[in-house]
Formats: C-alpha cells, structure tokens, sequence
RNA sequence: GCCGACUUAGCGUAAUAGGUAGCGCAACUGACUUGUAAUCAGUAGGUUGGGGGUUCGAUUCCCUCAGUCGGCACCA
C-alpha cells in the first residue's frame, strides 16, 4: 500500500486536496471553522467544527461533488506572506487559527497563507499551482475526532480522503482497500472456523474453535521449543493476583482504571491480571540466587485480562483477554548486552522462519518532561536508554526512536506490524527494566558476597498468541503454511464404492504420523469436493482413483496450484514431512 | 469511553412510502455413482439483536439497552 507521506509530489497534492474540502465544506456549511489539515499515511483529513451538525458517510457524495466543481473552475492557489499581527488580525473571527497562530514560535515572524479563489488557510505550504489539478480524489471517511487528539477536549468532525495524480492510481488504491477487508482477521477467522465470539460470555473474550486452537498449540509449541534451547525455563502461574502486588509493582497507580475491577473475598481484594511480571518477580524472590545463576530466564504463556476501552476491541488483535508469550529475564548489569542481543536475534530469527517481512523497530523511549508516568530517576533512565541504543548499534538494525512511548517502569524495543484495516500495532517487544526489581527487593548475592539487584528484560516474541495469530492469518491471507494448517490434507476418493478402501488406507497412513488429515467420503461429485478443499484453503488435496489404487500410489494437488502430481506414498510423506519441518520455507 | 453508521435463518443477502418476510449457500431426505472450483429434485429452518413507546396494525417510525463496524482517545 502507498504511503503519501513519502512521496513529496504526492503529499503536496493530498494537502491541497485538503484545502480544497476545506473550502467546499465552508461552500455547503457556512459556520464551519477549521482546524487542522494534515497528510497522512492514508491520504489527508482535516478537522473540522460544524457547530451542532454531524456529518455521516451520506454527506461525502455531495462535497465531493462540491469540490469537483471547485477544481473545475480553477482558480489559481497563491501564497501569501503577511506579520503575526496582521494573522491575528486577518483570522480574529477564528478562534481555532488564533490558537494556531498565539502558538506559534517567537521567530516565526512571517506566516503564510493560501487563497484559493474565496477561500484564505493558513498554512506553511507548499501547495499545487492551482486546484485544476485536483481531480482524482475521494473522500473516504468521515468521524468525530478529539480537538488537539485529547479526550479532555470537545470533538471535532474529521473527514478522511485521499487524491492521486490519475483516475487509475486512485482506482487501483480503492481496489487495494476492498481486497485488505478481504483478508481482515475478523472476516478470515470467522470463514474459516480460527475463533467466534458471544455476547452472552462478553464482548472482547474471543473463543478458539478446533480450528483456531490447532494453530495456537504450534505456535506455543513452536517458540516454547526456541525458548528451552536458550535455556528459558517455563512456569504456571495464576490468572489473578492481590492488589497489594499490583501495588508493589506499581502498575496500580498506573493502570488500574484498565484492570478488572477488584473483588473482596474473606477481606482480600484481587485482580484479574493485567500482566505478568510481579509473578515472575515472585518467582524469582522465592529463592536466593547466586551471580552463578545469572542469566535466569523465567518464560510462560500467560492468559491477561484487560479491561481495554469498548471502543478498541477488535477481533483476536485486541481483547478483554488475551495470552502473552511472554518471559522475565534476570541479569546482571554485564549481562544485559548480550542477553538483549540474544532476544533481538530470537525476534529476528522467528520472522525469517514465519517469512514476516514488513515491520519495523521502534525504540520506545521516556519523554523526561513526564515526571508522573516515569519513575523519576534521570540515572536510571539515561543508563537504560543508552544502554539499549548501544546494544541496537552494535546488533546494527534500523530503528525510530519515539519520544514518551517507554513503560512506565523502562525503555524497550518493539517491533511494529501494519494489519489489514487499521493502525499500525506492535508484535514483539523487549524491555529493560530496573524498576520492578527495586521495588520487589529482588537480589543476588555477587561474586565479592555483596547483595545485587539484578536487572530485569521483558519480553515477548510473537507477543501475544492471539494478536499473532491475527497478524499471521492477515499475512497469509488465510493461507497458512503447513505447519499451521488446521487440516494439512484432504483425501477425496474419487469414487467411495471403488476407492473408499485405498483411501482409508492412506488416511491412517498419515493419521499415524500425527498429519492433521481429513478423508472426505461424502457421496458428492469429485469437482464438489475439490471447490470446498480450495475454499478452506487446505494445503494438500489427495485424489485417489483407478490410477493411484492400481499402482498404488497417491496424486496431489497443492493449494494455489493447477497441477496434479503422481507419487509413491512414502515419497508424498517425505515430502511433507520435510515441508512441515521447514516451516514452509 | 467519545463521534457516527449498522444488526433480517448457521453464513451471505433481498424486501416493505407501516399491512407480520424472499433468495443463494450450508443442513436434512431421495435420486444420480461420479477424475480436479458447485448433479438434480424435495424438506425444514425467521418472535427481522433485546426491551419499551406511537399505531387498528411495527421488521419498517421514536426511545432505550446490547453487540458489531469506521474513526478518535487509550494500549503495562
């Protein structure tokens, strides 16, 4: 998908295309005033005050229609220089500009604005030469939208669109659009039987069918299994916790208002977990540790329940509950580095192998004006957040580093993913932390007998199981490998009263090698059959006729693929078994 | 949570300027005995998301609750 932002010739078209509703929309609602107009990823929107009228998706055709005939006139779009005072001046009936305007920084004595036949913005520009230009657009969205993106504030009315240079581009990104909801994990899941969801049991509590559970079990197989080779050791620890631990660890004070509310019971008040690290911290205090036992890698796949906002829920990628593949690692300070490195490399390996290819790395930083979310030790932070940038350079990956997105608790590492419709999203992540074991006491006694606080790494590698699994389905567009297949192999005999018996025979050939594999002997015609192994996207389809009972062999068809392929079976098994082991690569 | 839209059978959908709902797929029954994306015929399946109101009459209009979707805000 195109990002505007990057392409200069783009991006200035899509702000002038915001200009250009802006003015339609002060054509067709007169009080209308206007605050931001910005390009984005998408295209453009702008942030608009209609008074007491909402817009809906119904209004779009006709401003568009408006700015149609705007662009059809064609007046010429000119820059205009002019003084702070003169701005406050010209724009006094505005209180949105004067706020843009009063904000302004003290050396930006000259400010621009744009006159498009009668219609004046401010703005730095540039702009196209004139609104002829702005032909292939469309306005995709329309929504309420807080003023400065905070929810202390009122809601302005935001319209989204997008502009191109050719009715082609537009048309083939429209079609992009249509095809992304096609692979949307929530219509995938519910097609192919991965998870349903009931009001009766709650809104954001997905259910893993048969389906969905046999990609889960070889996912948390799958990296449990990475995890013991590096030496990770996996515990079981309960869905709920006293207060009195989330108030140790101090994710009380910051998140209590996105837990489940706290029930009494015999004069104890418990949550239901919104994470995982005071148990592990628990874990470790339980015994004494020498530096000799450093690393120690505490891994689990734990079922968290936050209470996320109604508004965020969306399919398995964010849920009341969720399980995170998730790990604690205690270091000493000499450790950090490489066991740092080790995560990164086991984050990197894993895409290789699953073939994720579009993310990216974020270095998630404190902003040190916040001194009520951050634990305030500039120290502290500056030690970690040097430390990670060290440990980053030197593995050498690229990275964005984001101002006031750290933990509250430490710096950390995500890697961002983009799913089928909506916002990026972040998969893996890696945390540094010195925090919790501060507040937990936790210790180790150092080579010198002196009393140490080990440092702690959190991490997540495919994050939380289910999000991934959203995120994988989304990727594959529903095609897994066949590792993850729910059904690896379809057997469609091609006449049961001929065939059935050889079948049934390979069937618990495959069967006994624990191949996820379904015989279809219903009395239906082999085209049926085949139509509804493609429409499930089952990897391998086994027609077994005449020809395969005679010579005893088997005849496949690989998904996405025309062909028919002849083989002895055992050759079939191997074939697949390598496939299997490979991951599909 | 906020702004807006939506909710019709297991799934996908049609319809009513207010007169109690059609279709396709799936399911079931029977016939067909099949070589690579739909064999034919028949049967059954709906308090039109829940509740309330207006009305002689509501699936349609109004209110309310729930859920879903598009954004915003949030995301340890």
């Amino acid at each position: 998908m195109i990002n505007i932002k990057e392409n200069e010739k783009l991006s200035i078209l899509n702000h002038s295309c915001a200009h250009l509703l802006a003015q339609a929309v002060k054509h067709l609602y007169p009080e209308a005033l206007f605050w931001v107009g910005p390009v984005i990823e998408e295209g453009f929107y702008y942030d608009i005050d209609l008074g007491g009228i909402t817009l809906t998706e119904e209004d779009l055709p006709k401003i568009e229609k408006e700015m149609k005939k705007i662009a059809k006139d064609g007046k010429r779009i000119i820059r205009e220089e002019i003084s702070k005072e003169e701005a406050l001046e010209k724009f006094k009936n505005d209180p949105y500009k004067i706020d843009l305007i009063s904000r302004m920084d003290e050396k930006d004595t000259i400010i621009s604005c744009y006159t498009q036949g009668d219609f004046t913005d401010l703005c730095r520009g540039p702009h196209v030469e004139t609104v002829k230009l702005l032909k292939n657009f469309k306005l995709l969205k329309v929504s309420g939208a807080y003023w400065k993106g905070d929810a202390k504030n009122h809601m302005l009315q935001r319209i989204y669109g997008i502009c191109f240079e050719t009715p082609e581009d537009l048309e083939a990104h429209l079609k992009e659009l249509e095809e992304a909801k096609e692979r949307d994990h929530r219509k995938l899941g519910k097609e192919l039987g991965i998870f349903m969801t009931s009001d009766l049991v709650g809104k954001g509590m997905p259910m893993y069918l048969p389906n969905g559970y046999i990609i889960w079990e070889e996912l948390e197989n799958y990296i449990k299994d990475k995890e013991k080779k590096l030496g990770y050791n996996h515990v079981l620890t309960p869905p709920l916790g006293n207060v009195e631990l989330y108030k140790t660890s101090g994710h009380w004070d910051h998140y209590q208002e996105n837990m489940f509310p706290k029930m009494e019971v015999e004069g104890e008040e418990f949550v239901l977990r919104p994470m995982n690290c005071p148990h592990h911290m628990m874990i470790y205090g339980n015994t004494i540790h020498s530096y000799r036992d450093l690393p120690i890698r505490i891994g689990e796949i734990a079922r968290d329940c936050r209470f996320e906002a109604s508004g965020a829920l969306k399919g398995i990628e964010r849920a009341r509950t969720f399980c995170q593949n998730d790990a604690h690692l205690f270091v000493t300070h000499e450790q950090i580095e490489s066991e740092f490195k080790c995560v990164v490399d086991l984050i990197l390996e894993v895409y290789q192998e699953l073939n994720i290819k579009n993310f990216r790395f974020e270095l998630s930083l404190r902003d040190p004006e916040d001194k009520v979310k951050y634990y305030p030790d500039d120290e502290m932070w500056n030690n970690a957040e040097d430390t990670l940038r060290k440990v980053l350079d030197h593995i050498g990956i690229d990275y964005v580093e984001k101002k006031g997105e750290a933990a509250f608790y430490g710096p950390k590492l995500d890697v961002q993913v983009k799913p089928a419709v909506g916002n990026e999203y972040t998969l893996s992540t890696c945390q540094l932390d010195f925090c919790l074991p501060m507040r937990f006491n936790l210790n180790y006694i150092d080579k010198d007998g002196s009393k140490k606080t080990p440092v702690v790494i959190h991490r997540a590698i495919l994050g939380s199981i289910d999000r991934f699994i959203a995120y994988y389905l989304e990727e594959t567009k529903g095609v897994l490998p066949l590792w993850l297949s729910p059904i690896e192999i379809n057997i469609i005999p091609v006449n049961n009263e001929y065939h059935l018996e050889y079948a049934e025979k390979i069937f618990a050939k495959l069967k006994e090698l624990n191949i996820r594999v379904n015989l279809d002997s219903r009395e239906e015609k082999l085209g049926y059959k085949m139509r509804e192994s493609v429409m499930k996207k089952i990897p391998y389809a086994l027609i077994l006729g005449n020809k395969e009972t005679e010579s005893n062999t088997i005849s496949f068809r690989k998904y996405g693929s025309e062909e028919t392929i002849t083989m002895p079976i055992d050759d079939f098994i191997n074939k697949i078994t390598e496939e299997i082991k490979n991951k599909g690569n």
